[in-house]
DNA sequence: CTGAAAGCGCTTACAG
DNA sequence: CTGAAAGCGCTTACAG
């Protein structure tokens, strides 16, 4: 029913073979060939199966986006995220496929072995990550949205924790906060631990102001009891950096309800999120961006390197940058 | 490299037919014969070939999920919906691939064409849509998420948009109010004109009230805005039905700024949202919910029906469910 | 119940 | 520059 290259080759007059070298310009074909068989296609309405070729080719230009679909809870800068991932993907001729696995990482190894895709991109990467260890030996390309605690030999890009909390820190200190608070999100499963950015800025934090660190449940919900827990366990801070998209909006509605006026009593800044999440709040959100549009594009492309065999690129950090709002103030004397 | 169904074949004993109708569980195969064949498999670790699988059995087990990337915003409920679509596609041994396809639908015709899936599920689907054109007399299986105008002979889950919008009114009703503002997404783009939701319910919104509808772009900060178009263009208004998660949360953020009280000044109200986006509120909304967990299920399930050549399902529409929050109250009075 | 063989629609050495 | 042919790893009538 669907036109072969069979049905195309005979109308132009060629082999079949000759069809494929146009169709992939793999050889030089003259002219004259070329055109009867352009014509022939044209014609014909003959588009190529990506089956029959993914296996003769060994390719087939398919990658899959491996992400814990139940140990950890999506933010909402994940749909930019996947958006880009696989606007890029589709880009370079490649699809993307949507692999929710569980972070016992068996399921992975079967998925793989399928030989469906000719890589993957591992996004909520822990230090140590279990899925790593399985790749690794499975001579399939890979790459990370985030990265291990031992990055040796790995392709990845990630959020560079160090410089994006400094913007923060510098923000709030240059408006003459001395005690700042961290509120990262916890750990929520037996599967799913140290959680690379929770703990790459809570180093950073603790290296540059050296504060008190609050972890809290990624839900709005939770983030609005955190303006109680606030009170009692950090009292005398005037500024909080919140590292996650869910809990700064409850946290915000929290402080409002109890009667705290944001930034003239506290600064609230959210770090890694977005324009839209900023704006969601009264007053809108001073933030540091997550580059998750970025990050997207940037996987894709440092794994299809890896999957066209060309020189890996370099590990890419990129930090966010500050979005002056209206949630930060100077501190009260 | 990979192991093989001939090395399983051969090791033990067997034809390779036999060992692909023990793995297909195909053909019945004695007792004996079905052990050693196992245990073959066992020990050479084999996993199938899903691409020669395909390509043999002219079925691909891959699914498209066609979303129009760059002529709507995408909600932030789109994330649970896709979540479930991608796990009840994984449940029922397919791949869920994402196609970031333009609205003008001759890319969708060509990534049909490459026989690389064996259904398009499609969402953001319009009263008039492009797509479902291009697909009809293609003889590969779709389902939508929504619904065209006319739906003849199509599979679809949608919202069910007449009983989610009067469960909302009878709230608002209920409370005394009288006078109640609809709030819309705009159209913003040429080639996305007539999105069903707002279609549907600015229709149900007419029937049941009357009243007015005002359009709005579909981001935080014209949420913020319309604040004031409020004042300007329904000045007797006691409640807002929101029908988009971006608009609601800046628009409470912008009655807040502007000094008007929720709920005893103006009752909010946001229709087809989650809990999480409720609670990210000050005070926390009261919704009517979007069923997209259940939808991206029903929608995959939908479309695998008509891929497997079942007797397709009737269509399903879904309310969503009156959540109470604290942004409603009664009419001033 | 099991096997030999054709075939899915391409790609890719190898000849010429 | 072009073609004949093998082969990718399965599935599936068709025999037996």
């Amino acid at each position: 029913m669907a036109v072969t290259m069979r049905d195309v080759a005979a109308r132009a007059g060629v082999s079949i073979a000759t069809v494929s070298f146009v169709v992939n310009e793999s050889k030089p074909v003259k002219e004259p060939t070329r055109l009867r068989i352009e014509q022939a296609m044209a014609e014909l309405g003959f588009q190529r199966n990506m089956v029959a070729r993914a296996l003769a080719s060994r390719q087939t230009r398919i990658i899959a986006l491996a992400y814990p679909a139940l140990d950890h809870r999506l933010g909402w800068s994940i749909v930019d995220f996947v958006t880009s991932a696989a606007q890029a993907a589709a880009d370079a001729g490649y699809h993307l496929v949507l692999w929710p696995v569980s972070n016992d990482a068996t399921e992975l190894a079967e998925l793989v072995g399928q030989g469906l895709v000719d890589g993957v991109l591992l996004m909520h990467v822990q230090l140590d990550d279990a899925r790593v260890e399985v790749l690794r030996p499975m001579d399939i390309p890979f790459a990370l949205i985030g990265r291990t605690r031992d990055v040796e030999g790995l392709a990845y890009v990630d959020i560079d924790f160090d410089a994006s909390l400094r913007v923060a820190v510098d923000h709030l200190t240059t408006l003459g906060h001395r005690e700042i608070v961290l509120v990262t999100g916890t750990q929520e499963t037996q599967n799913f631990r140290e959680y690379g950015p929770y703990v790459r800025l809570e180093a950073a934090f603790g290296q540059v102001t050296g504060g008190p660190v609050l972890r809290c449940r990624q839900d709005p919900g939770s983030g609005r009891e955190l303006a109680t827990r606030l009170a009692v366990e950090a009292p005398t801070a005037t500024a909080v950096i919140v590292a996650d998209e869910a809990i700064s909006a409850g946290l915000v509605a929290g402080l409002h309800t109890r009667g705290t006026r944001i930034p003239t009593d506290m600064s609230v800044l959210c770090i890694l999120t977005s324009r839209d999440m900023a704006a969601m709040c009264d007053p809108p959100l001073t933030i540091v961006t997550a580059p998750g549009v970025e990050l997207g594009r940037l996987g894709v492309e440092a794994l299809l390197c890896r999957v066209q065999g060309a020189t890996p690129p370099p590990p890419v950090l990129r930090a966010g940058e500050l979005l002056p709002g209206e949630s930060t103030g100077p501190a009260p004397a």
